[in-house]
DNA sequence: CGTTCATTTGAGTGAAGTCAAACCGAGTGG
DNA sequence: CCACTCGGTTTGACTTCACTCAAATGAACG
């Protein structure tokens, strides 16, 4: 809604999930996908906005970045949460449609988003991995569709913390999922209200599924349990 | 939920809108997306279910194809509506993740989802045009996430009419919307009940913004109107 | 130790859901 | 040609889950 003025270089969609895997991306001509320089942001900066020209691609090398969509009158929907590896600012449209923004202090790597698409005119592989970016981005959108369109509040907080839980453990396994974001930023996630979400963690916590530290750091207790509230 | 059991070739995810503009098609090696064998299906019939093996894309000929999710307790997610030029079953799993159901009678032709991989590897430009029609069906994904997270029944039918007419619109133009799908097809779109979506209809008529024949043919009476509730 | 920002908890409301019944063509067959 | 069925849609009465408004609690920081 504000701050973000110096929007160095701004770029287009959010890779998802295992976007590039980096086992083969070290190629021959697709290592624009490693070059670019680092930004850093603190909390709640923009990476970009919407409407901003869409001139570079970025790749998150820390921290968590939200892109959300704010309607007129202050409704916000999130749309997903991009972690290290991922790529935002993907896409063939020439301005942002959606804001992005670090719910905690980040590190992103700026691509330059013609560079790339050049790159991949030439280089078939490059655009297929691009391809199987975007097609990740997609899964995980229509996933969280399913949830936010037909689920109870208590099913979408039990598939938002599983499959944070899923992704952390890829690297560090787990039990564990640290939330660097909000209540609001999953309020706004999964389409309910802050003061809903809080209830829903704590109905969690009383039912002993979960334990929380910090309000940050969620602890499964039961993941079984956690998985079935999760529904499907 | 059934039927369906002829399930000649199944493939993966569909493209949205504009998917390979045609005009760029007609190239040397990337006619695999021309060639191809028409499959008809009744409405209600299935082109493929959720865990099909992914062999076959289709390009939707005639009529419209809905991707859904159902849950284990019959709730449903329907993800997206495909219209004829629009692709289904293109992604990156091995399996399908959704069903594709016809909401009429319908025609679809059925590409090899293997060929096509085959071809896109060695052809950048048609793997670009995959890329491109993913991140279209990505924008159309999000666009729904947001009016399902964030609006009102009114404003998701009213989105969803000025979405549907601005479809028409590029082939015949309009003030009239056909609704070739179920009322239930709808209310699983836009995370309602058919009795929501009836009712918002209803107010919509009583309120002079539309008109219903038949109750599948939209006549659109004050479009202005119509935008102005669909929200942002 | 007071200010600020985020989260939690509480009490009451409302938009959309549920359950149930009526309505409305489009077949179909007596 | 009419009676009946059948799937889909509409309408009505009531309920509920999540929202709104409001206040209390807690954590971080100067």
């Amino acid at each position: 809604m504000f701050s973000a003025t110096q929007v160095a270089e701004p770029t287009a969609r959010t890779i998802y999930r295992k976007s590039f895997d980096t086992a083969t991306t070290r190629h021959a001509t697709s290592d624009s996908l490693e070059r670019g320089t680092i930004r850093r942001l603190e909390a709640k900066e923009h990476v970009f906005c919407e409407g901003d020209p869409r001139t570079h691609v970025f790749r998150i090398e820390d921290g968590v970045v939200a892109l959300s969509k704010v309607l007129s009158d202050g409704r916000r929907q999130v749309i997903d949460f991009a972690y290290p590896g991922d790529y935002i600012g993907l896409g063939v449209l020439r301005d942002h449609i959606f804001d992005a923004q670090a719910t905690c202090p980040a590190k992103v790597r700026c691509l330059s988003a013609s560079a790339l698409e050049q790159e991949a005119a030439k280089d078939a592989s490059l655009a297929i991995k691009l391809y199987k970016a975007v097609s990740a981005e997609l899964v995980a959108a229509r996933s969280l569709l399913v949830s936010v369109g037909q689920r109870t509040a208590m099913e979408r907080l039990a598939a938002f913390l599983v499959n944070l839980n899923s992704r952390n453990n890829n690297t560090a396994n787990s039990g564990v999922i640290k939330l660097p974001m909000r209540r609001s930023d999953i309020a706004d996630l999964l389409g309910l209200t802050i003061e809903t979400v809080s209830r829903t963690i704590t109905k969690l916590r009383t039912m002993r599924v979960i334990d929380v530290v910090h309000g940050t750091e969620v602890h499964i207790l039961d993941f079984d349990r956690l998985t079935e509230l999760a529904g499907e």
